[in-house]
DNA sequence: GAATCAAATGTAAGCGCTTACAGTACGGGT
DNA sequence: ACCCGTACTGTAAGCGCTTACATTTGATTC
């Protein structure tokens, strides 16, 4: 049908500028190594043919692509959109491509990804928290695959990780919120199964009860998917509950979102009837009303540092250095003093 | 330094089953051609390596990748974030790997990007909008690497694309904000140069003041990158200049949510004071008080759909069927009829 | 038990590139 | 005029896989 008209190879280029193949790969990779003349003479041809360099053929030749992969569980979460976009353009400027892909929070999906972007030669993978079966650590540590995780700090751990610790940072706010005068504190939290900052989260304010003698047993807990509507169901089902608590406390920002929608829709005033507390700082967080409280946690520097120290794990500078970021408190007005 | 324990190849496979690295192949590739006793012995040599299939070499000797790369402006919009995970979903039912990389809206980037994603042998490409350089088209076409452009619609177009009309949809909008009543509007803009989508949208407005008998030079407009920030900083200089609008019409839902932000925090009320509308109908529209008024646009039904057909171009079944979705007004209540 | 033929497996030629090593050209010292 | 060293350039051997084609195996038939 249509005109075969083949893509250009090395070789094309090579007869084309009346040189070697060994030339011209030359060219184009240490230009230094060739005389002027002949340089210009086989950028011509590349010119003149179009030609771009097989991917494949070159990594099998080389054995570096210059490719970092990460592996996220979701896109539509603006917590990874964000540190990810910081992530892409630092690695970006150190002459890195980044390609990405997701799981819907599917492990054996992420299992597959992580051997899809191996087989395609990344040099190094970023990865989401630290909770995934030994085999995939097994496999990534036979195959000397640089892997840094993110998202997520556990002390200890014997992957290189940066982030921060999810637990002590919910533990932190709910200390607050219990300072605050709340005593009937409601969760909505992420699912838990497979996700360690889900469950970090959680724990972290089981922490903050026992720290304050009181029995986490009588903390009403409902597990959703992070999702705005699953946020604004979940809230209501608290609400059918018994007593009703005087803060709700969510997983993260957008369940909390969900959370408040759900409120104003039932007629119940946040924080004046309940109070709501969230966790990411996302910039959701601030265009709601009432503004939301909750854990800031510094997504682009995280992605930043992320990208500068999986290049250096790639290019055997560092073995990979854990490092914990700070998160910090925010104080907005979804959060009400209790008298 | 660590033990040179090299990465097993079919070759180490073959041997370690007795076997020629032909079988080993079809086993992986279609192991239907051979049979039950010799299969298994294979896999066991497969699994007792950790053997995994060399993806360059793969690619250069097969010249098929399943692979389907996508380059987005940014991956910090949920617009695009939306959409691309039903696109993924989608790819992954059909057997296909998806790769994603995104530009910062810097058209040299996206040119990078598209050539890293070709030499990595990427079987189709999808993108956003139609604006671009002819020469990237060229390319394209050269290498015949079948290309769905997304997110726009334009009619007679000569590269299939799936999208809506972005011109159309604003100017309905924009109708209805005049039939409201309003006839002071000032409009909030994304960046226009090499965004069509932009374009469209500012167009769209012109087109409804025109067939009103309105006078399109005496809107105001403020320019101004796709950022809650920006929007609120829009807002603000939109104020201060002479008569205040009664509506404020944005380029997005984002800008839409800085304006009503910064709306607030200047103690004007919408939609009593001033009206504002947006565009995309991300889950922010209604989360916001009040709720806001957009245009819907169909992103998960766009991401699916745009997976379907680029698997049909990628597999000669299909040349590349322009698709116009529909999209819808949300009136909300951050518009307001004017007496 | 020989002949036949389909099914299973093996052989080996690439795919497009990099790079160790070999070859060539040329200027300068003797 | 000869020898050397230097600076380029060419030759050719892989890299790990697929696949056309050749060969072997084994069931089936007469």
């Amino acid at each position: 049908m249509s005109s075969v008209r083949t893509v250009p190879t090395l070789d094309d280029v090579a007869r084309k500028a009346g040189v070697s193949t060994a030339t011209v790969s030359r060219c184009l990779n240490s230009p230094e190594r060739v005389v002027e003349r002949t340089r210009t003479k086989v950028m011509r041809a590349v010119e003149d043919l179009g030609y771009t360099p097989n991917f494949g053929a070159k990594v099998m030749a080389a054995k570096r692509t210059f490719t970092i992969g990460a592996i996220i569980p979701t896109m539509e979460n603006a917590i990874f959109a964000r540190g990810l976009q910081a992530f892409q353009e630092e690695l970006h400027a150190r002459g890195y491509t980044l390609l990405v892909s997701s799981t819907s929070y599917r492990p054996e999906i992420e299992a597959e990804q992580v051997r899809a972007l191996v087989a395609r030669g990344a040099d190094g993978l970023l990865l989401i928290g630290y909770a995934r079966h030994p085999d995939l650590y097994r496999y990534l540590r036979q195959r000397e695959i640089p892997t840094l995780l993110a998202w997520a700090f556990l002390p200890g751990a014997d992957q290189p990780c940066i982030g921060f610790d999810n637990r002590r940072s919910m533990q932190a706010l709910a200390n607050k919120v219990i300072a605050m005068g709340h005593r009937d504190i409601a969760m909505i939290s992420g699912i838990v199964e497979g996700n360690d900052r889900a469950e970090g989260r959680r724990q972290g304010i089981i922490d903050a009860l026992l720290e304050n003698g009181m029995d986490p047993a009588a903390m009403p807990i409902i597990e959703t998917p992070y999702d705005i509507d699953n946020g604004a169901e979940a809230f209501e089902q608290l609400l059918r509950g018994g007593t009703r608590p005087t803060v709700v406390m969510c997983g993260n920002d957008v369940l909390a979102a969900g959370a408040m929608r759900r409120a104003r829709e039932l007629g119940i005033s946040v924080p004046d009837d309940i109070s709501i507390t969230g966790f990411d700082d996302i910039e959701l967080a601030r265009i709601l009303t009432p503004s939301l409280t909750t854990v800031h946690v510094p997504h682009r520097e995280m992605g930043r540092r992320a990208a500068a120290e999986l290049v250096r794990m790639v290019e055997h500078e560092s073995k990979g250095q854990p490092e914990q970021l700070d998160s910090s408190i925010m104080l907005r007005d979804s959060l009400k003093r209790i008298p």
